[in-house]
DNA sequence: TTATTTGCAAATCATTTGCCCGAAG
DNA sequence: CTTCGGGCAAATGATTTGCAAATAA
């Protein structure tokens, strides 16, 4: 893969932030430094560095792609009232991809957790 | 909301399998009974079944959305290599709740826990 | 009867692709 | 040079929607 302008303000912009943000979010901001990117560039480039591990593709119920900067692995609490993104750590732990391992006879590569509810703010927030 | 022929089918068929299907796979399920159903009334349906409860959608992956007629709580494991989902009992265990719950002083509603790897047929499948 | 649901087709929306040009190595 | 990446616009694919006709209550 070639380097380029977009690709490093792409993934500079990501891993800046840690709202867990669409391609769309993404574009308008480096659109600000690179007036002529397009949207097209940033799905592909987000696309290519998810694939070769350089970031982390988010897909939660329904909703639109969302790209995490942070490639280590961790777990995710989704607000249902502000949609808004919080990392956590990694919760699950190893015990329990043992068992079920075991139990299925199955090799385990990974797992996505997230935990959904309401955040501090939403429930202190009047309405 | 009212009920009809074709809302019944597709709970029945849907409640049927163990497959986790598309909404695609219902469709072509059900026209074998209904043979002048439309595609928009499966989403139409498999859409407000959610929403009252009836139906589980299971969107992790980035891939179509599936439905589950099994509206207990449990988690899933998906295989890598076939695709299949399979169901696993609850495994996220309320203490680890209670601790994300204390730390970001939210309130937890559910999770969705997906693991993934490579089932046991897959395994041992020569390719 | 009359309010809802259906089937159909057109519309949406996020994402991908094809193509030609400019840039990287 | 020559190959790869970017911009643009058109294509795709899943899902939703508008509407007239059909159906459940």
């Amino acid at each position: 893969m070639r380097r380029s302008r977009q690709k490093d303000a792409i993934l500079r912009v990501l891993c800046e932030t840690d709202s867990h943000p669409t391609a769309e979010w993404i574009y308008e901001q480096v659109k600000k430094e690179i007036p002529t990117l397009s949207l097209g560039t940033v799905y592909r480039n987000l696309r290519l560095m998810t694939e070769n591990g350089s970031v982390r593709e988010l897909r939660f119920t329904g909703e639109q792609g969302r790209y995490d900067g942070n490639i280590q692995h961790h777990d995710h609490f989704r607000c249902e009232k502000c949609g808004r993104i919080f990392d956590l750590g990694e919760l699950l732990d190893e015990l329990i991809k043992e068992k079920v391992a075991r139990k299925m006879g199955a090799c385990i590569t990974g797992h996505r957790l997230e935990i959904t509810g309401t955040c501090r703010e939403c429930r202190n927030s009047k309405y």
